[in-house]
RNA sequence: GGCGGCGUAGCUCAGUCGGUUAGAGCGCUGCACUCAUAAUGCAGAGGUCGGUGGUUCGAGCCCACCCGCCGCUACCA
């Protein structure tokens, strides 16, 4: 990704579970720091493409569905629609977040389970599962609880027992009952279609291993799980999700597992993106392209199903069936996975409710300082804790003192001395340093953004800003003014060509304060515009809405502008708010 | 129990293949400036790098053990 070829970027973020509202534990893993990426590769000029939506199939939904008495769908539909807001209002840039809920996605899960039945990758077995007396829907091992076995602990769950530690199983559990309703769930013997793991194994190890650039966490945990893979039950009890493509598989009782079609969905969004342009074939430009770069982005509890499971798939479907056409299709070139965000020093927890939604944030807050807080002190290589008041005082004592206090004082001085980007005169040595300063900043923060590496990249973009604070503090032209206006207008010039610069630097961790930045410099064209729903509509009238944008007519470049003189500026306004302390 | 991670300045964290006086941001102290949302700039104080013992010419980085915290352990994502 070094050369000046545009390249096609895929930049594949989580699906999030459309079962609750998303907290910022969610979004500090797959949304912001994919965005950052996806906004990078655009300014830079390559070919992104992102996708992803709402994972709305599986236990979890019908789980939220039972308790609320209302159908999985509803749930599914409400959920969708409050966390595509959510991701809108913090400008994360999907070409196209939709749902897995469309026909679309069904066609694309059911063509790629069926041609991995029809390989030989799926196969038949038989195990105990525990059912729902009430529903008789499948129980998972964590909705069991009951006394254990080895110490007597009596709300042992299904898996483990939070007390003595000892990995369970359910059927051996003293007195089970389902934490839904309380009844005693049945154990029976089912069959299901197991994706054979091991026999990937081979394939997957030298893959993995040659990963050297991925985070370590990620790398040596895939790598400690190849070794010790068994055959993964890829269709369940349930009667949510999509129905399997093989007979004796009646949708009234076996669908497909949720994890199974979740990660289809990179491709799938693919494919309907591209439809959705009306270009339907160019998807393959990305997903059967050998120039073409993958990059996923997720918390750490998703990495098995990133690093083993959709790799096996991929290659279990091989030259593929009716999507695939004879070409196989991409394995992932990244996979980039943060460790979790605390509350102060609590876990978060959507059951336990723990934590802090989206949505409340953005009530109350800007979402740049939300994504400069989720970035700067993120959990990027290990748990790190969110506080209100170090939100507060990262957006005070950081962006504001230093970038948004930048802003202010030179577009002030510029706009009441001159009003518009006065011409310079002959450039001083201390002139040409900054704005060299600021244009060395470039490729730095471009390849620590590469490397996802976003919170070293964000600080290297704000130490460029402190240059550029300490280059006026000692040029102080509202000193200068008094008595030499031009040279003034020279220092002026210097100070807003670095503001401008700075602007893009910003722009992928920072979009809506750099556009707006961007109007305030007296442009008038989009450098990082509003994000938009459109309503899609399929077979027999079926519609759903997808979050995505108009990115072909934001301004490209990564690197120095090219700020004219005379360009006429606007009235300046703070970029950030000074919040009070809490 | 098994596997893995973490413990570095008051706070939050960087420290790539072990190599000169251990870094950053914020906070703190002093000075300067006063264009700017009291925001900025300069200077400075502050750490026996969890503990003990090893390997090495040399260890925050490697090894062993110990203490403390955490995650994963796969049909919950």
């Amino acid at each position: 990704m070094t050369d000046n070829q545009p390249k096609r970027i895929l930049v594949a973020p989580a699906w999030p579970y459309a079962s609750g509202p998303r907290h910022l534990g969610h979004v500090v893993g797959f949304a912001v720091p994919a965005d950052i990426f996806a906004r990078y590769h655009r300014l830079k000029g390559n070919d992104v493409l992102m996708v992803s939506g709402t994972d709305e199939h599986g236990t979890p939904t019908m789980v939220v569905a039972d308790k609320e008495g209302v159908s999985p769908r509803e749930i599914a539909d409400r959920y969708n629609a409050s966390i595509r807001e959510d991701l809108r209002d913090l400008g994360i840039s999907y070409d196209c977040f939709t749902r897995t809920t469309t026909q679309n996605h069904a066609r694309v899960t059911q063509d790629i389970f069926r041609t991995l039945y029809d390989n030989g990758w799926l196969i038949e077995q038989t195990a105990l599962g525990a059912f729902s007396a009430t529903t008789g829907n499948t129980l998972p091992d964590r909705y069991i609880e009951g006394t254990c076995p080895i110490c007597g602990y009596p709300q042992a769950r299904g898996d483990q027992c939070d007390n003595c530690g000892n990995q369970l199983d359910p059927v051996d559990l003293i007195n089970p009952r389902s934490i839904i309703d309380g009844t005693t769930p049945e154990f029976r013997e089912t069959k299901h279609l197991f994706l054979n793991l091991p026999a990937f194994a081979d394939r997957l190890r030298p893959w993995l291993e040659s990963k050297t650039h991925w985070r370590p966490n990620v790398r040596n945990f895939s790598l400690a799980l190849v070794d010790e893979l068994k055959p993964r039950a890829m269709t369940r009890d349930i009667d949510w999700g999509i129905p399997v493509p093989v007979e004796g598989y009646p949708p009234e009782t076996k669908r497909i597992y949720v994890w199974f079609d979740a990660v289809i969905g990179y491709l799938s969004a693919a494919i309907e993106c591209a439809a959705n342009r009306g270009e339907p074939k160019s998807w393959r430009e990305w997903w059967q392209n050998d120039d073409a770069h993958h990059s996923y982005f997720m918390g750490k509890d998703n990495i098995v199903f990133h690093t083993i499971i959709w790799p096996a798939m991929l290659l279990g479907y091989d030259i593929g069936g009716e999507i695939g056409a004879g070409k196989p299709l991409r394995q992932p070139d990244d996979v980039v996975a943060s460790e979790f965000l605390r509350l102060g020093d609590e876990q978060f927890s959507a059951s336990r409710g723990v934590g802090v939604n989206v949505r409340d944030v953005l009530e109350r807050y800007d979402p740049d300082p939300v994504r400069y807080y989720l970035t700067a002190a993120g959990p990027e290589t290990q748990d790190s804790s969110f506080t209100w008041a170090e939100f507060i005082r990262r957006n005070n004592d950081e962006l504001l003192a230093n970038w948004g206090n930048l802003v202010n004082r030179t577009l002030t001085n510029a706009y009441r001395n001159f009003g518009e980007v006065p011409a310079p005169g002959e450039l001083t040595e201390p002139d040409q340093a900054v704005l060299d300063a600021v244009a060395a900043a470039f490729g730095p923060v471009g390849r620590l953004i590469e490397q996802s590496r976003f919170k070293a990249a964000l600080a290297e973009a704000m130490s460029a800003s402190t240059a550029v604070n300490q280059y006026i503090s000692e040029q102080a032209p509202w000193s200068v003014i008094k008595a030499d206006r031009a040279r003034a207008a020279t220092i002026l010039n210097v100070a807003l060509r670095c503001v401008d610069g700075l602007k893009v630097l910003f722009t992928p961790f920072l979009p809506f304060s750099s556009q707006k930045l961007h109007e305030l410099m007296g442009y008038d064209d989009v450098l990082s515009g509003p994000l938009e729903f459109r309503e899609v509509e399929e077979e027999e009238g079926a519609r759903h809405t997808v979050l995505t944008g108009d990115y072909s007519g934001w301004r490209r470049g990564w690197g120095p502008t090219d700020l004219p003189a005379g360009q006429r500026l606007r009235e300046p306004e703070p970029l950030f708010k000074k919040l009070d302390p809490v």
